[in-house]
DNA sequence: CGCCTTAATGGATATCTATCCATTATTCAG
DNA sequence: CTGAATAATGGATAGATATCCATTAAGGCG
């Protein structure tokens, strides 16, 4: 127990921590990360949360410890977004994430292209459902996906 | 001097400050605010801040008082007095119904959360589609689902 | 290796924010 | 009106987070 980690390791663990489970605050947390075998001082942790760009905010009568996604992280830096964030699959799925508003315009292009390996999409707001025509191609698909989009 | 005003007028005075000023805490915005003619207790500007949903995030370097716009404010907070009617699942996707016209803030809340075990979600008007990552942890997933949404 | 420089860390503490409690204002039914 | 119920507020303080300072660890480089 008790286990030396280098800091990266450690950030990673604390964004996963905060991904997993609900946490009110600094000392929830710690407390966690010590519950999971790892050591570290609460001036440590301040200083980790500050470079993670970490947030505490009210969320229906609690408080709440989050990690900004990049969405987030860029509409509160003010900086202008890209096209694809990001192109995740299951075993019959992929789902395309894009920037609030822009799916719609993304999953039009995927079905403009016509490809065999898509049998058809879905966009919600900043989401996008890829259904492929085989799940024995899902591999193609999400190269071919990468192939036709600016992905970041 | 030392006008009085009601809450509404003065929380709007506030979010204006914070859109014309570079804030770094309360105690820098109750002197903006004081010496704008607004007297108030940092308890109330602190009731406030929360209320408004005003976070204090590190902006290179300093601290920063931000006000949420729209944006923002759907991915952080989520779920602002949403209730969620009801989680369903098959074996390979998990359904959750909510208020019309909410599933957008759930889907998004969820996709926040960034939770290894959620693929992606796709909203509707009052209907929030979950594709898991893999369909081996629905179970999982589901009780991730109430953990992290107020199940009503 | 041993010295220097820089980064990382923890203990103690300062700073900042939220909440408790008591008080005052506001609303509303009668 | 008038009293009861509720909301708003401030002072004091608890609670939470950031920072100061001293110490230790981790690289360069002769």
């Amino acid at each position: 127990m008790h286990l030396q980690m280098n800091k990266h390791a450690r950030q990673l663990k604390i964004q996963e921590m905060l991904q997993q489970n609900s946490v009110e605050n600094q000392h929830d947390l710690l407390q966690l990360l010590r519950d999971s075998g790892i050591a570290l001082a609460q001036a440590t942790l301040s200083r980790d949360c500050a470079e993670l760009g970490i947030i505490r905010t009210r969320i229906n009568g609690g408080y709440r410890m989050v990690v900004p996604d990049e969405n987030t992280d860029r509409i509160i830096k003010g900086l202008v977004g890209i096209e694809v964030l990001a192109v995740n699959a299951n075993e019959t799925t992929v789902i395309i994430r894009t920037l609030p508003g822009r799916a719609h315009g993304v999953g039009s292009w995927l079905d403009h292209l016509k490809s065999p390996l898509v049998l058809g999409t879905i966009a919600g707001d900043d989401t996008v459902l890829v259904i492929p025509s085989s799940v024995l191609n899902i591999s193609d698909l999400i190269s071919y996906i990468h192939k036709n989009l600016s992905t970041n």
